[in-house]
DNA sequence: TCCGGTGGGTGTAGGCTCAC
DNA sequence: GTGAGCCTACACCCACCGGA
């Protein structure tokens, strides 16, 4: 009955916590620091580390999560390291304990980082693909539409062969041509396409995260969905409708809807509504 | 002002399937 | 037969913002 009065989150219940071991750590030498693109246009950098095994894990890169941490942790190439096993899953930089001369190194912190728009990357572009890519992972994954057997790998040979240059394109593909692109054979053909099918296409809310409209995820976009029978609902609420709600969700259903009247947002709205989706 | 929830992001292992 | 890619599970960190 506590744990019943107590509740849960989104993540984890609150009559609950979990005790941890202090994490297994090792040293190691940092090869190269690279910056990776989420699909919000965020950078993240991630060091390439002398893989060593922590554990019984082989760790070989680490998220230094932003630039604040990588300037925080005063990390270069070559610099020696030593690294912790967090939770006995995700790999930690703990400390530096031997610096190269940074002298021979290049500052590999941007100096600033662009500001991440509602509408970027909704398509393949030059300077934009791996944010798109990003885009498309997120739109294919569970939480988002659901498709299975499109992985980062297989999404990449299709933009490279021109099969998919904006998120609506997924829904275009036709077996005979993903066939036809090297790497692919029939079976994974029919299955892809067959997993295409197979999508609840009725579920505005669904694809509403599938987008990926920066601070709209799951549990924001739920409880939309039970305010709101549609999309179009959403959309066409007034301001005095949106000001009564509560505060995360009246800002979540302005972001979705500002994401809609934004040039990419209402292009992208237009193709779903031209395959049948998002129609009330 | 501070706390807590949510969103966005990260890496690895292991089993499975399929292209080559 | 082999290697590559996908999927799933696991669990953490940080930024941001609403609400107390």
């Amino acid at each position: 009955d506590l744990r019943r009065r107590l509740g849960e989150g989104a993540r984890a219940p609150f009559w609950a916590a979990a005790w941890k071991f202090p994490p297994a750590t090792a040293e190691t030498e940092v090869r190269a620091i690279h910056w990776q693109v989420g699909r919000t246009g965020r950078r993240t950098p991630v060091a390439e580390v002398v893989p060593v095994l922590l554990g019984g894990v082989r760790i070989s890169r680490i998220s230094l999560h932003n630039a604040a941490e990588l300037e925080r942790l005063d990390i270069a190439e070559g610099d020696h390291v030593v690294v912790g096993l967090i939770g006995d899953v995700i790999p930690q930089v703990l400390a530096v304990v031997g610096r190269v001369s940074r002298e021979d190194t290049a500052d590999a912190v941007p100096t600033k980082l662009p500001a991440a728009a509602i509408d970027a990357c909704l398509r393949d572009g030059p300077g934009c693909t791996e944010q798109f890519l990003a885009r498309l992972v997120h739109f294919v994954s569970k939480p988002g539409m659901n498709i299975a057997g499109f992985g980062r790998g297989r999404l990449r040979m299709l933009i490279e062969a021109g099969l998919v240059h904006d998120l609506t394109s997924i829904f275009r593909l036709q077996e005979e041509a993903i066939a036809a692109v090297p790497g692919f054979g029939d079976i994974t053909a029919r299955k892809l396409t067959g997993a295409i099918r197979a999508v609840d296409r009725s579920d505005h809310f669904r694809l509403v995260v599938a987008i990926g409209i920066p601070g709209v995820g799951k549990a924001g976009a739920g409880r939309l969905a039970k305010q709101f029978t549609s999309l179009d609902t959403l959309l066409e609420a007034k301001d005095e409708q949106l000001n009564v709600m509560p505060g995360k969700d009246r800002k979540t259903a302005k972001t979705v809807r500002n994401f809609f009247q934004s040039s990419g947002g209402r292009e992208l709205l237009e193709k779903f509504r031209g395959l049948g989706m998002l129609r009330n």
